[in-house]
DNA sequence: TCGCTTCTCAAATTATCGCTTGAGTAGTGG
DNA sequence: CCACTACTCAAGCGATAATTTGAGAAGCGA
């Protein structure tokens, strides 16, 4: 008879991957790392955490094997560990809205209500995009995020510089926001924000990450910023090894 | 700006999701009951859990959605709460599968190597059951998931039975046992146990809730012990109100 | 009503988790 | 070499979680 002892064991590596997104900070994590890879640090900032902190929660979430990481320069860069990773994150998010009621609730207190804010489907974008239609699309993720891929005609206008920069968004033409997905506020402050100075905004339906795992095109680059400060990206950086190692028990 | 703590607040709700499963106990619960309903005690029994400690466990999982129970006299009888549930529990498995290497180690230890044990495809099976092949149809599991629901020719042999009923399966057909999927060790210790008499047996490919899942048909009813006895089900059972009460945060 | 079964709850123990603080390590550039 | 940046590690604290034990509660059946 298989052991009693053995079969515990390999529940508790299903466990593991549980165990990983048993915090929602961590979850925070992998919705922002679906967005591009991320030093500690921009994980860190992004998320609200203390840099030991972060850097914790992330080699958790690598001893999981749900995010990897590699050094390039004195930066270490997390990444998803594979795109399994986002789907699973996907099917989390959609088995809570349908099984717990107090998301629903949290969202509307989160995003707002969206009644009136119909969304653009990624079909119609994509359509009018490609029928050479004058659409106006900002990205208004951070500026790093925007370099790790974009929508191909995408303008980036993080949303903390909306304000600063609105002289740049046309008036007369019809302006299409998104972020990072379907729990990320940025885009619906754009569009609330946009609307209001007389513009004609709405959103994208979810972001990036939904828009790349249709198999729609993403396009990469652009000027970035690489820490707190405002200097361009190196175009060709150094890739040294995945510090990913395939996770098993001590 | 939308507050930093109501997006805390949403991904800790998805959070409870992964906290359900940050035990390997509480997937093995959701593994067993992916195959029918049980009592607390009946999930204590396969899981090896004290009932105290299995009604906790019940518990939280109920809080997180992902079963709901019913009163059927002094039992109270847990099941998944949706086949969203179990869809779920199959992305994690086989995210985990693709992540984790140790699972790959674990699984050979617990079910043994399944080289030269080739399994037979749902998809076979089902044709070759529709067009009168003659096939012994074993179903290995415990009498109680076997009455929940089994294969439509299938005969319930459960594992712990099977040296006492050898009698029963007759030497000249060909034998295919089934269990409760992939990380159940029923079917290939009987397939084992079968070959080694002399059975020309093999095991279905994964167990009957992927069988289900894939939109095959299902029997219900046959010969059950509900408790630790062996009388027969009461054919009809009234049915009481559902407790599974949408989860909402105290 | 009483006795029985089945399950839940409360309390207590032990283990684990999340986070902070402060020290330590790895790579970069002068 | 030194100073600096980016990150990791170790210790420690308070909060949660897992499990056991023993005491209830809820629904039979006689």
């Amino acid at each position: 008879m298989a052991d009693h002892k053995v079969k515990a064991e390999l529940f508790d590596q299903f466990a593991r991957i549980g165990q990983a997104l048993s915090s929602g900070r961590r979850i925070e994590i992998l919705d922002v790392l679906a967005n591009g890879e991320r030093s500690v640090e921009g994980v860190a900032e992004q998320v609200g955490l203390s840099l030991a902190n972060a850097s914790r929660h992330l080699q958790l979430l690598r001893e999981a094997g749900l995010v990897s990481s590699r050094r390039e320069g004195t930066f270490i860069r997390y990444r998803l560990a594979a795109p399994e990773v986002y789907e699973f994150w996907t099917a989390l998010r959609s088995l809570a809205n349908k099984r717990l009621a107090e998301v629903e609730r949290l969202v509307e207190a989160y995003i707002g209500s969206l009644d009136g804010l119909e969304a653009v489907t990624r079909e119609e974008l994509y359509g009018r995009l490609s029928s050479g239609d004058d659409l106006f699309v900002i990205d208004v993720r951070p500026g790093e995020e925007f370099a790790a891929g974009h929508l191909p005609s995408a303008v980036s206008i993080p949303l903390e510089e909306l304000k600063k920069r609105l002289d740049q968004v046309p008036k007369d033409r019809e302006v299409v926001a998104y972020c990072r997905g379907p729990y990320c506020a940025f885009a619906p402050e754009a569009v609330a924000h946009l609307r209001a100075q007389g513009y004609r905004a709405r959103q994208l339906e979810d972001g990036l990450p939904e828009w790349a795992a249709a198999g729609l095109p993403v396009e990469a680059g652009g000027g970035v910023r690489t820490g707190r400060g405002g200097r361009p990206k190196r175009p060709a950086a150094k890739v040294p090894a995945d510090q990913s190692r395939p996770p098993n028990n001590p």
